[in-house]
DNA sequence: ATTGCCTATGCAACTCGTTGCATAGCAGGA
DNA sequence: TCCTGCTATGCAACGAGTTGCATAGGCAAT
C-alpha cells in the first residue's frame, strides 16, 4: 500500500533504476521504510502499468542494461491524494520488549548481552544520523522547502535514536539490578 | 515468528482462550506487537500440535465454548532458547515521515490537520500509559522481577511517547513556516 | 421488535513480504 | 586461478498478515 508512494517520492526527489531504489532503501529511506529488491521491482512493474511511472531503457557496456523509472503525473497526483486520506497509526512489532517481559519466566541475566548489542546498534545509527545531519544540513538557515522536510524527518530519527538508547541504558540497570537479587 | 514467543509470555503471565489472547494483543500486548484473532487462532492451533501449549475445553452456558490456553513446558524451553538467540534490529514503517518528505512536492499546509490528529492519538496514549503506571506500579520499591520488567518496557512506552509529541510539534513548526512562506 | 454489540471460534481468499536461486559480465584481491 | 563481490533484473515458493464472512446465542438499548 504504502511502498508505492515511498517510492514516487523517493523518484521524485531523483529519479532511477530499480536497483538504485533498493540501495537508496537501504540507506537513506530505510530510516522509515524498509523493502527488498523483489519487493521494489514487483511494485514497480504494477506502477509502470498503472501510468504511475515511466521507464527508459539505458543501455550500458559491460553490465545488464537498467530501466530508469521516473514519476509520472498520475503517479505525483496519486501522491498528493494519498497525502490528504488519513493514515492509520503505526503498527508497532517491538521484539526486544516481548524479550524483556519474557526475561520474568527465564534468567535476566541472559538478556543483558544481547541489548548491550541492541544499545551499540542504536549508537552506531545516531552517530551516523548526526554526521548526516552535518554534512547535509550545515546552515539550517538557507535551507528549501524540501531539505526542510527532509532535516525535520532526521530530526525524529535522531530524538528516536537518542530515546532508544536512554531507554536501554534504563533496561540493563533494571536487568543487572534483578540479576543481583537472584544468585542462581 | 515471534508471534508465538508474544503468546508464550502472554499465556505465562495468565493463562486464557484465544479470544481473550486477542483481546489482550488489544490492550497491553498490542503497545508492542500487534495481532488479529485470526493469527492468533492460527498459531495456537500450531503451538498445541509442537506441545508448546496445552488446551483444556470450558463448556460455558449460553455462549460457545472457549478452549482455554496455558504454557507447556516444552514452550517454556522455546522461549528460554528464543530469549538466548539474537533478534535483528526492528524493521521501521513509518508512513508519517515518508507523507512528510511527500509534502515538498505538494501543498504542505495539507498535510498540518493530518499531523495534528496523530499528535491528538499519541497525546491520548501517553495520558493512558502515565494512568497504567499511577494504577499498576503506584511503588516502585516494592515491585517483584516480573513487574520490574513490565514496568522498564512501560517506561520505554512513556518515552517514545513523549518524544513523538515533541517531534511532531517540531513538524508542525515546520510545516506551518512553510506553508507561511509560500502564498499560493 | 429490531438493531447492534459481545463472546467465541473458524474458513477462504487475498495481499504483503521474505528467501533462495538464477543469469551474466566485470573488477579486485589471495 | 579461484573466489568474492558488484551491477541489474527476475522467477518460484513460502510464510506472515489482513479482510470478509459465517455461526450462534446472549444482552441491552431504541
Amino acid at each position: 500500500m504504502a511502498l508505492e508512494h515511498a517510492i514516487l517520492v523517493s523518484l521524485l526527489e531523483q529519479p532511477g533504476s530499480g536497483y538504485e531504489l533498493a540501495r537508496r532503501f537501504d540507506r537513506s529511506i530505510g530510516r522509515f521504510w524498509t523493502a527488498t529488491h523483489q519487493q521494489i521491482y514487483r511494485v514497480l512493474r504494477r506502477m509502470e502499468a498503472d501510468g504511475w511511472v515511466a521507464a527508459q531503457e539505458v543501455p550500458q557496456d559491460g553490465r545488464p542494461d537498467k530501466k530508469v523509472y521516473s514519476a509520472a503525473e498520475a503517479g505525483r497526483a496519486a501522491l498528493a491524494a494519498w497525502l490528504r486520506e488519513p493514515v492509520e497509526p503505526e503498527t508497532v512489532r517491538h521484539e526486544l520488549a516481548v524479550k524483556i517481559r519474557a526475561a520474568a519466566f527465564d534468567d535476566p541475566a541472559a538478556l543483558v548481552s544481547e541489548v548491550e548489542r541492541h544499545r551499540e546498534g542504536h549508537a552506531a545509527l545516531l552517530a551516523r544520523y548526526l554526521h548526516g545531519e552535518q554534512r547535509d544540513f550545515p546552515d539550517a538557515t538557507a535551507l528549501d522547502a524540501r531539505q526542510q522536510l527532509q532535516h525535520v524527518v532526521l530530526r525524529g530519527g535522531i530524538e528516536y535514536e537518542r530515546m532508544t538508547l536512554a531507554w536501554l541504558d534504563d533496561v540493563l540497570a533494571t536487568l543487572r539490578r534483578l540479576a543481583a537479587n537472584r544468585p542462581t
